[in-house]
DNA sequence: GCCAACGTTGGC
DNA sequence: GCCAACGTTGGC
């Protein structure tokens, strides 16, 4: 069992379209680093949904129902995506802010590599977040 | 809206 | 295979 972190701009794909929405491939990702990441996720592995631009926080959590495919909005065919399904909410959203002056969070990618779209997240780093999100 | 960070492209 | 130019992301 795994555990992510995916963005996306709320005024794209928000939290609440892929709450309605249920499932959701998650097409797009033009970066060598993230496409890999989406590729080692599995079936139950789970990611923090994080808003970027607009809201800068975790907002909800989603799980993989479908592994690694081609992303067929890839021209080139280089790029592949997974399918994730909303799971919950976040009862207290996890801001950015949050995250900077948590000590023991301050190695995230999120934080350390701001623009890369798909990052790993470490157990610890996990359940620490979804404390502070209210879990 | 600006700009820093950084990944990608393409000429040599 | 190097590296300058360019494009994109994302926080502020």
């Amino acid at each position: 069992m795994q555990y992510w972190l995916i963005k996306s701009e709320p005024f794209k794909w928000s939290w609440d379209q892929q709450k309605e929405k249920g499932t959701e491939h998650w097409d797009g990702v033009r970066n060598y680093q993230a496409s890999n990441n989406m590729k080692a996720m599995k079936i139950g592995d789970q990611a923090f949904f994080y808003h970027s631009n607009k809201g800068l926080e975790i907002v909800g959590i989603v799980e993989v129902v479908k592994e690694y495919y081609p992303d067929h909005t890839d021209p080139k065919g280089r790029f592949g995506m997974v399918d994730f399904k909303a799971v919950k909410d976040m009862p207290k959203p996890v801001t950015l802010k949050d995250i900077k002056a948590t000590p023991a969070l301050a190695d995230m990618a999120l934080v350390k590599q701001s623009r890369l779209s798909v990052s790993p997240v470490k157990k610890d780093e996990w359940d620490l977040i979804s404390k502070m999100g209210g879990l």
